[in-house]
Order: structure tokens, then C-alpha cells, then sequence
DNA sequence: CGCGCTCTGTGCGCTAGCGCGCAGACGGAC
DNA sequence: GTCCGTCTGCGCGCTAGCGCACAGAGCGCG
């Protein structure tokens, strides 16, 4: 019902679809894209605070009747997603009580994975963080091999480029991923989750809790969030990658 | 009508109103005490990310539909509260349109300040962050002396307490600040403001833009607040506070 | 009055990460 | 094949904050 009044845009890399303080047009619900959230500090430092792909919504504010962003949304993996005007969305909204009450538990848990990022970010060296992060793109990404440059990355982590260089140049050591020109490949995932602070197990966690199943943990179609969720990606990836997850 | 269905409890210092992962019995409506909500990530560090006084509420989950809260709630300031059972705020919430409106807003502000701190953490000196906190709690205790150990500020700050030290130490001999054995008086709000980093002026305007005017910054009863904040606070204080707002 | 607890201040060696600048490596465009 | 832009790797000096340990200062309590 909700997707009938989507459109679907197809979102290249780079893309800005708002800025910090911007009014929200539009809610989107990425299909095989995915989006960072940014926290802007100043000129030229920020910190990606969510990372939203086939499992979440991109447009919390407006489920809670607010209509701009503290957050700059920036799309990291190319390609599809569906979207919905503002203002049709709050009526879709006001109509439907299981709708709201899903999103609600949505914004709860993009709630606790800003908590923990913040707890995270002060804590935990940028070897773990960019393990973390790395490990949350695959899920997103549903490929162990995604494309991302170390200056992106350094902006996303809030540290200099030379720190991502080094962290990864130590992950690629311990062979856990393989770095080229700004392809990742994830090799061992079991070790990239060792070497990761716990923040992601924490983060996988609340979704599954809070949510149910999500696009990583099932083939099938997501019974509690399909009405965020979007049909269209293929279930080989995720259940090749849910088979590993048992670490 | 919300108050009806209230009990006013008294908070002590240091009482832990729920931990982390625990189910919520109660919401709760601060009216003279305020609390910190806390991150924790080991045994040793946590991390401060919200601060709740009488301009906000404490149980942000349950407006979400989620009764498990993944902070830890502990009393900074001693005083009075309002609090309700969490199933008949529920209900509460069920009935009212308006007050689950008001109160989606206060989870917007609280999810900017969260975001908003976990930036500040990232980027801000210790000395920058600790005059963000003060001014903080100054808003929160409606009065420019408040009891705090260093100890305290560094778990909040999720930093040594040798690094609050120095901190403290440079606010004092710059005559912001007076410090003498937990009990830290504001000298210079004005200064301290600009000692700061923006962080603190940020939330504010956050604030002030999505809930209209809260308890520090008139001496009304809050137009829009109103089912959140509850009457009993005295208006002179924030009043005084208030004529300095305008640095 | 003195004991003991709590809170603050300091010193020292260490590390992670910063700012800057530069060199090499890869790869697409012409 | 050559050129040039992009991406990665490294060196160097520096700072903020860490871990640890200890000294003094205020204050309540017996």
C-alpha cells in the first residue's frame, strides 16, 4: 500500500539528497543503495553518524513530525531506492497505527546506534572503528566488495586519511580484507568482527530485537519491517553472508 | 490531565533510575532534579549523552513503543519528579493526538542532541566540552551552583579525571569558574559560553526551534512544553538566566 | 583536637592521532 | 605510449590525552 505511492530514483555515489538544516522533501527507502548520515562540526570536520540501506528508512525527522534534518544525508552505494513526498508521507502516516508504531521502533533504533556511535567514536581506536564500519557497509552493501576511497573514509571515521591508511593497512596484513585503489574486499569476516570493538554486534543486536529479522538475517520477506523494507534484492548474497554470521 | 495520572517522587543523588538494557517501569518528569543519561561501553568507560531536566522528559523508549532502554539513567541533580506508570503512559499516549505530537518532537530534540554530542566528543578539547556541560546543567539546575565532583564530570566527559582537572583548573584562573570541593559555582555564563564550543549553542537553538520556548528561557508557563514540563519550578532564576541569554 | 575520608592538584613517561608535505603506484584518456 | 589525475603509503615533529602514582587540602566525625 505504502509502495504505491513511491517512486523509485535511482541514486548515484555522492549524491547530497539533504544537507544539515535542510526541510526534508522526501522519505526514502533505499532498495539496493545505501545512505550515510553526517553530522556536520564545521568547515572541514564530520562524523557519519547512521548508515541506512534496505533495512531502514532515510527521513527519521518526519516520523516525528519534524520536517528538517540535523544530519546530512550523502549516498555511499549507488542505486535504487523508492521515495515518497513529505507531505504524503504524513498522511500515510496518520492513517495507518501499525505504520507509525513500526517507523517509531525504527527511529528507536537508529536511536541506539547514535548512542553507541557516539560511545564508540570517543573509545575505541580507528583500527576497531573502521572494522565496525566496514562490517555494517557489507550488510548494507549485500557484496563483500563495495567501492570507497580512505579519504571518504577518514571523513566518515573523523580522522585523517593517513589513520585509515595505516588501520587498513594492518587489516590487510592480517588478512581480513584487501585494499585496491578504492575497492574493499571483505576476506575474512569472522576475523573483521574479532578485530571490531563490540559496537556492531551491539548494533546488529537492537535491530534484531527491536525489528525482527532484517534484509542480512533472512531470505525470506521481512514479516514485521516490509513496510520499510523493499522487495527487489536478491537473497543469495545475505543468506551466503547470514551462513558466516554464527561467530 | 496528565499530571492527574502522576506521583511525585523524590530523586537522591546517584540513584540509578534504570540501567542499561532494563525494562522502564515509569516515565518521568523531572521537576527540580535533572539526570544523566549515560552510555555505557566497558566496565570502566561510559559516556554521557543526554541531559534531562524539567524542559524534558525521561523515557524516550516508550514514546517509541519500546520499553527496554539502552541507557543508563542516573540522578546528577537531587529533587522532585512526576513519574506514571508505563503501561497508563501508554494508554495515555494512545488517547491523545497532541501529546503524542509534543512529545515526537522532544525525541527529535534528544536524537539531535545526541548526534550533536557524538561529534562534540569526537573533535572538541576536554576544557571546550567541560564548558558545554556546565552551562548544561546550570540550565537544568536553575541556578548557578550545583554539587559535582570531578570524578563525576570525567565518567560524563569519558575522560580522566586528571584531564577535568586541567580543564577546571583553566576555567577557574580565568575567572568563569569557582571550584572548591564538588561544588562549582558559574562566574562568568557569559564567558563560559564563549570558552564552549558551539555544541552547546546548537542543542539550544535545537530546542528552542522544534519546542518553542523552554523552562531557562521564560518566566510563562510553557505554551507547547506544557504536558511535558509541569509547574513548581520558580521563574526568577531562569529569568536572571535569561537576561544574560543574549551573548 | 586529631583522625581519616574525600576531593583536588601535580609530575612523568607513553601513545594515538594530528598537520603537513611528498613520493610512488595505478589507471583512464588522448 | 604518454600524460595526468587519483589513490595509497610514509616520514617527521607535535599535542592531547592516557595510566599510574603520590602529595596536599578541606571537612566531617568521634
Amino acid at each position: 500500500m505504502l509502495l504505491a505511492e513511491c517512486e523509485t530514483v535511482d541514486l548515484a555515489c555522492a549524491d547530497v539528497l539533504y544537507d544539515s538544516g535542510e526541510r526534508l522533501s522526501h522519505v526514502y527507502f533505499p532498495v539496493r543503495s545505501f545512505i550515510s548520515l553526517i553530522m556536520p562540526v564545521d568547515a572541514c570536520s564530520s562524523l557519519e553518524v547512521g548508515l541506512v540501506g534496505d533495512e531502514g528508512m532515510l527521513g527519521v525527522p518526519l516520523v516525528l513530525g519534524v520536517d528538517v534534518s540535523p544530519l546530512r544525508a550523502v549516498v555511499q552505494g549507488a542505486g535504487s531506492a523508492l521515495r515518497m513526498e513529505a507531505a504524503t508521507f504524513g498522511r500515510a502516516l496518520g492513517r495507518s497505527d501499525p505504520l507509525r508504531r513500526e517507523l517509531a521502533r525504527y527511529v528507536f533504533v537508529h536511536l541506539h546506534q547514535l548512542a553507541q556511535t557516539a560511545a564508540c567514536t570517543r573509545f575505541h581506536v580507528v583500527e576497531a572503528r573502521l572494522a565496525r564500519w566496514l562490517l555494517m557497509t557489507q550488510d548494507r552493501a549485500h557484496s563483500s566488495t563495495f567501492h570507497v576511497t580512505q579519504e571518504f573514509l577518514a571523513q566518515m571515521l573523523g580522522v585523517r586519511r593517513v589513520g585509515v591508511t595505516k588501520a587498513a593497512g594492518s587489516l590487510q596484513r592480517r588478512n581480513l580484507i584487501c585494499y585496491r585503489r578504492g575497492d574493499v574486499t571483505v576476506i575474512d569476516r569472522h576475523g573483521l568482527k574479532a578485530a571490531s570493538c563490540g559496537c556492531y554486534k551491539a548494533d546488529r543486536r537492537s535491530y534484531d530485537r527491536i525489528l525482527g529479522p532484517a534484509p542480512w538475517a533472512t531470505g525470506a520477506c521481512l514479516p514485521r519491517a516490509s513496510a520499510m523494507s523493499s522487495p527487489g534484492w536478491t537473497a543469495t548474497d545475505d543468506a551466503a553472508i547470514s551462513a558466516k554470521e554464527t561467530g
